[in-house]
RNA sequence: GCGGGAGUGGUGGAACUGGCAGACACGCAGGACUUAGGAUCCUGUGCCCCUGGGCGUGCGGGUUCGAGUCCCGCCUUCCGCACCA
């Protein structure tokens, strides 16, 4: 049995082997003193591209993901880079977050130390993985000098009101004792921990994201083409606008009257109850002068929704319950009574918290009908597509939703669900009784945690003065030193401990005053931390609006998929704040996205527990990273998940070492002219440079990998050929190409290979090979000669044969003769100068 | 239910505006060189029958001289959202 040490001593012991190791070892101390990705050096006049990767959170070292998504970012950053461009490439890390406060607690180390030790991991992963960053331009999210912006850009909304605080029902962690926003709320769980969310009354802070919900809506049509549609069309879900029409409904015993939101106002005629959402401050005003009777039993109900986790709120057939309030509706439309009911089906902050139920053409409002035995009206006459009519929904328990023509409605009958929607809510209008709406899913962004690690709000309350913002001057507002805080969770942020820290005097009136307690949702930081990337070192401002210009929006942006609403509706709702406020020109901050797929080992996302989980630091030990770099780009479509098991690093190994040869092989001398050499060999070169071009452009890196490899492959017969042979200069010129082709993924290979040949550092600056045109085009092309379809023969033919010769060409074809046989020919189809198709019979 | 994808050899995947299906790899088989091979190189490898051919891109139709690609109807899957009135 071999022991990995064996082979070790084999490679050593065999110098002319590729050995990624040493390589690795050779040019890492090369690059730290060259800076070949230095960004914005001053003066040298490049045009701008700007590629980021998705900052990573400091948990522990890089893991297999990131050594997809940075090796597929690498190859964008490093192209580019070839074709000249001054390219900025940073990267930084989203460092504050419950990962490092439950690490803490857990292990009772400061978060800050934890954090910043990882970082330091990673980071030496990192270089030791060859990304393309930029080291001189990182940055921390959790060091004072980040946060302090987020502070500043607080201050910024909050003078402009689209910072507020409020009390509301908000979604409750019970395990991390935290709120969580909307977007963090998954299936009824929470998105970190799993634990079953719950509502819980809070004062929190809030940023009115819904001031920009069109925007955010109107402006994707920018993005259409650049970023997936999938994570297009998770955003329009998210935001979730809806065109429908507001209608007043007078409640008995109440002097204002009550407005619902509805999609269906041509439906009016058909409302016979009305239900509020049981947990809203409507329908706590309702029962407020209640009977005993019915007060208790709203109590109990009331009591028993609050009971209910998400998840049993979001079973989809669970039965329909509520309570009737004992009051009344008018229905505007024709004066009837309608039962109020309270229900917990009717969301409290979606539209105005109450609808008009209109059963016989909402199942939700059906089913509840049934479930309390309350009338069901058709007044839409809906037909199936044989003109029948459709079943009573009464008797079918299906609500009919389509369209058809208005009856039992007065002025709308006869009239189609389209026109009676437009008539009605003109109607309503003009009678002062509500009009047209839109509404949208979207919530404002929750952005208060009861936690420690993260960004102090710069508020003061004062008993006197109130809220009050923390001057500019004073920022930042430093988080206390964890020593001496409970940081384990209990529904109170752990700084309302550090009594030193909260205690101070107001800015406004000098008197004793306590800061917030609270910190900033960590995607705060996220949402700008592309533009700190431009100036990280500038103490005046967040950034610098001059390098703003020269470099944003970010050309490329490349990252997970499981931001596809979260962080990415935040950068771009602050992105139009900024723009707002005048200190940014771009509305939307990411031009171009790529969202990486997942990788997995055996069918299954990777994780200890399932005993599948393959450790980066010993694939990079194993196969070098070069060829683990490789076997991620070359694995499928980026965006496709790969699963590891499928791959193989032990192949890349082997093409890099193949590639690797070829270098050696050459015995040109550096310089040589090409254009004397091999013609053919120089045509496959050019080709294959010209198509990674594309390929790498249109992001089918895989393609362009196996590009390569033809290349490869045609160069090592070229060498072993003795009509070309190694002193071909064409030689050269094809190895030189694929050096240049390969420094966007196998960096050492490709580094060593240049020094091989003659070269010095850096490959990655050696510049994209120039393509003669003229080589590209082939003095024979393969014409295609089918027979009713079927291919019975080929010709080389000049690529500007024309279509008569062609024909002529083919029909004189031996096999196509044969193939033909005595049947008449019927037509010939020519497609010069690839294809011929002889229809017979 | 609403929305977005995806179905091509044993496997991962190629195929520009309809024009040679399976590029490039992995795996496998055979061979060369070897004390040895997990190195390197060469050959073969969609399926079926006997050369020659026939059949093949989830299924069924259609358009076309020609369909993996376009149209219609299904099936199977993956993902996101989901009582949003």
């Amino acid at each position: 049995m071999t022991t990995q040490d064996d082979r070790t001593t084999v490679d050593a012991t065999e110098p002319e082997r590729w050995d990624p190791h040493a390589i690795e070892a050779r040019w890492l101390p090369v690059w730290d003193e060259a800076k070949p990705f230095a960004a914005g050096a001053s003066g040298d006049g490049r045009p701008g591209k700007y590629v980021l990767d998705m900052f990573p959170y400091p948990s522990g070292d890089l893991h297999m993901g990131h050594a997809e998504a940075y090796a597929l970012g690498d190859v964008i950053a490093r192209y580019w880079v070839q074709q000249g461009f001054d390219v900025l490439h940073p990267i930084g890390w989203d460092a504050f977050g419950l990962p490092a406060e439950n690490a803490a607690i857990k292990r009772g180390v400061d978060p800050g130390v934890w954090t910043r030790e990882n970082i330091a991991q990673q980071k030496a992963s990192m270089r030791r993985y060859a990304c393309s960053f930029d080291w001189d331009r990182v940055l921390a999210t959790c060091e004072p000098d980040y946060y302090r912006w987020n502070q500043w850009l607080f201050l910024r909304m909050h003078e402009k009101g689209l910072a507020y605080r409020r009390p509301s029902q908000v979604n409750w962690c019970p395990k991390d004792q935290t709120v969580l926003a909307n977007e963090q709320v998954v299936q009824g769980r929470c998105e970190r921990c799993g634990t079953a969310v719950t509502k819980k009354k809070l004062t929190q802070w809030y940023f009115k994201i819904t001031d920009y919900a069109d925007r955010l809506l109107d402006d994707m049509d920018q993005l259409q083409g650049a970023w997936p549609d999938k994570v297009l069309a998770m955003q329009r879900n998210w935001i979730g606008r809806s065109t429908g029409a507001d209608v007043q409904f007078v409640v008995e015993g109440r002097d204002e009257p009550v407005t619902v939101y509805t999609t269906r106002p041509d439906t009016l005629h058909g409302a016979t109850f009305f239900v509020v959402a049981v947990d809203s401050d409507l329908a706590e005003e309702l029962v407020a002068d209640a009977a005993p009777d019915v007060r208790e039993a709203f109590d109990a109900y009331l009591e028993q929704v609050r009971g209910t986790t998400e998840i049993e709120r979001l079973s989809s057939d669970r039965p329909k319950t509520g309570v009737f309030l004992h009051r009344y509706a008018v229905n505007p439309a024709n004066g009837e009574r309608m039962p109020v009911w309270a229900a917990d089906y009717v969301l409290a902050d979606y539209g105005h918290g109450a609808v008009m139920a209109v059963p016989g053409h909402d199942q939700r409002d059906l089913d509840f009908a049934l479930a309390h035995d309350l009338p069901v009206r058709v007044v839409v006459d809906v037909r199936d597509p044989d003109g029948q009519p459709l079943p009573d929904p009464a008797v079918s328990g299906v609500a009919t939703a389509g369209d058809g023509e208005l009856v039992g409605s007065g002025p709308l009958d006869g009239l189609r669900k389209a026109e009676a929607i437009e008539r009605i809510s003109e109607q309503l209008a003009a009678d002062g009784l509500g009009g047209p709406t839109v509404t949208y899913r979207l919530r404002d962004w929750l952005i208060s945690r009861q936690r420690y690690w993260g960004t102090p709000f710069p508020i003061v309350h004062c008993p006197g003065c109130g809220e009050v913002r923390v001057p500019d001057d004073q920022l930042p507002v430093e988080l206390p030193p964890s020593d001496g805080l409970d940081l384990s969770p209990k529904g109170r942020s752990p700084l309302a401990a550090a009594t030193d820290w909260v205690s101070t005097t107001c800015p406004s009136c000098g008197g004793p005053a306590e800061r917030d307690t609270d910190t900033m949702d960590t995607f705060v930081d996220s949402s700008w931390y592309f533009l700190r990337f431009l100036s990280p070192q500038l103490q005046t401002a967040p950034f610098d609006r001059a390098e703003a210009d020269r470099w944003m929006p970010v050309d490329q942006y490349v990252g997970g998929v499981t931001h596809a609403i979260l962080h990415l509706l935040y950068a771009r709702f602050f992105t139009k704040v900024l723009h707002d406020m005048g200190m940014l020109t771009p509305t939307e901050p990411f031009t171009r996205l790529l969202n990486q797929g997942m990788v997995q080992m055996d069918g299954a996302a990777m994780s200890k527990s399932k005993g599948n989980l393959v450790r980066l630091g010993e694939q990079l030990d194993d196969h070098g990273v070069d060829a683990i770099r490789l076997t991620m780009v070359f694995a499928g479509p980026p965006e496709d998940d790969v699963d590891w098991a499928d791959l193989s690093a032990a192949g890349s190994a082997r093409f890099l070492a193949r590639a690797w040869r070829l270098a050696r092989d050459v015995t040109s001398a550096v310089g040589t002219d090409p254009s004397t050499g091999s013609l053919p060999l120089r045509r496959v070169t050019h080709k294959v440079v010209a198509d990674a071009a594309q390929l790498v452009e249109s992001l089918r890196f895989n393609v362009a990998v196996a590009r390569t490899m033809e290349l490869v492959n045609a160069l090592r017969q070229a060498i072993d050929d003795r009509e070309v042979g190694p002193a071909d200069p064409a030689v050269r010129e094809g190895v030189e190409a694929v050096a240049v082709l390969l420094s966007l993924v196998a960096p050492y290979t490709a580094e060593d290979m240049w020094a091989t040949l003659g070269h010095e550092p850096c490959v990655a600056r050696a510049g994209w090979p120039a393509v003669d045109e003229a080589l590209l085009v082939e003095d024979t092309v393969t014409a295609v000669v089918q027979v009713k379809g079927k291919v019975r023969d080929r010709l080389e033919v000049p690529p500007g044969i024309g279509e008569d010769e062609l024909r002529e060409l083919a029909m004189a074809s031996e096999k196509v003769i044969a193939s033909i046989g005595d049947a008449p020919v019927r037509r010939v189809i020519v497609r010069a100068p690839g294809l011929v198709n002889v229809v017979t019979g």
